[in-house]
DNA sequence: CGCACCATGTAATGCGTTACATGATTTT
DNA sequence: AAAATCATGTAACGCATTACATGGTGCG
């Protein structure tokens, strides 16, 4: 459902194969959505027999043949549709740390803050991912979809709010953190 | 995978009906987890055919009979386990909005707008909800599982990840709305 | 009179992951 | 010599949602 959106919204900069698609998603979006290249390849595969992009098949020497899917109109119609049309609910989430902290009462206090800090070694690598690789990464994308003014801040927007929800994380691990270290009783 | 152990999870504080552990869910980890009602008797069954849940049928006038399910001592080793292994990774996010956003760039600015308010409208009311009626649905569950000092803890920690979630993002939204205002080319 | 609640389940379908299968070239 | 990159796909499986099916009680 949000797959085929992601593939019409990278088809509609030019056209693509399908290795090369799973590779911008792997650079662009990855932190707010990811798909594995056999889903892309299935999902491409849909959107040919709906109509909503084409391919034709390029034979290359020394690599294998690639295959190149262009978007239709109406692709460009049922992109643009979804793309107006508002999400009337916010997305709900799944997180499994807290499932697990949920029912973690009788756990050893040692065991809980092991757990708890290398989740914060975790997400201080994402922040720091998201202020210094993706800003440079980012400059690449630019150039090569040709990106306007408006896609560059829409894109900045997408790694601002990565960073923001890495730094809140992070503040919620210490606060817990430093709570089980006063009040949990072994 | 993950609703196997909150089914296990709370089934350790006492024998529960389907029915009556998809209410709990929705009234305590709905804001991290939720699953359809058919959904949990599936998993159900294919608990108790692992041996990890017993269950008894008791019958009711009036009401429908009811399936009450047990957890084993399989069952209690099996969440024991999975609490006290550590997740290795940062749970990847998925976040319709963001995707949606990034492909935007050429909708009328009037449209994002819209979409954005709408957004934060619904992130403010899910905020107000962790801040007011979680509160007092928690100190109805503590009674009813007769719930530890541990327990209450943690569950607090729970319901203040939701908070500073959509304190977070009700913040991002207001950055990327004003810029939207002030740098956006129709 | 109609809706919500209590209570359980099956069937069909769709979405997503993992595993399998192939094979040349380039980099370490 | 081994690993990564380029490049495409199918098959099996599992997780999740939606739809279907049933039916009594209590409340407004």
């Amino acid at each position: 459902m949000i797959l085929k959106y992601i593939l019409l919204g990278f088809l509609n900069y030019g056209p693509l194969t399908g290795y090369h698609l799973k590779r911008l998603i792997d650079q662009s979006i990855a932190n707010f959505w990811y798909a594995e290249l056999s889903q892309i390849y299935t999902t491409l595969k849909k959107l040919e027999a709906d109509g909503l992009i084409t391919s034709q098949v390029e034979p290359q020497a020394d690599r294998p043949d690639r295959r190149i899917y262009t978007i239709t109109d109406a692709g460009r119609e049922d992109l643009q549709k979804w793309l107006r049309e508002p999400l009337l609910e916010a997305s709900p989430v799944k997180e499994p740390l807290l499932v697990k902290l949920f029912f973690s009462s009788s756990l050893p206090k040692q065991n809980l803050m092991t757990q708890l800090t290398l989740q914060k070694e975790l997400h201080q690598q994402k922040l720091t991912y998201y202020r210094t690789v993706i800003p440079t990464e980012m400059q690449g994308k630019t150039s090569m979809l040709s990106a306007s003014p408006n896609d560059m801040l829409l894109w900045e927007a997408t790694r601002r709010a990565g960073e923001l929800y890495e730094e809140m994380y992070i503040r919620w691990l210490d606060e817990i953190i430093a709570q089980i270290e006063h009040q949990y009783q072994e």
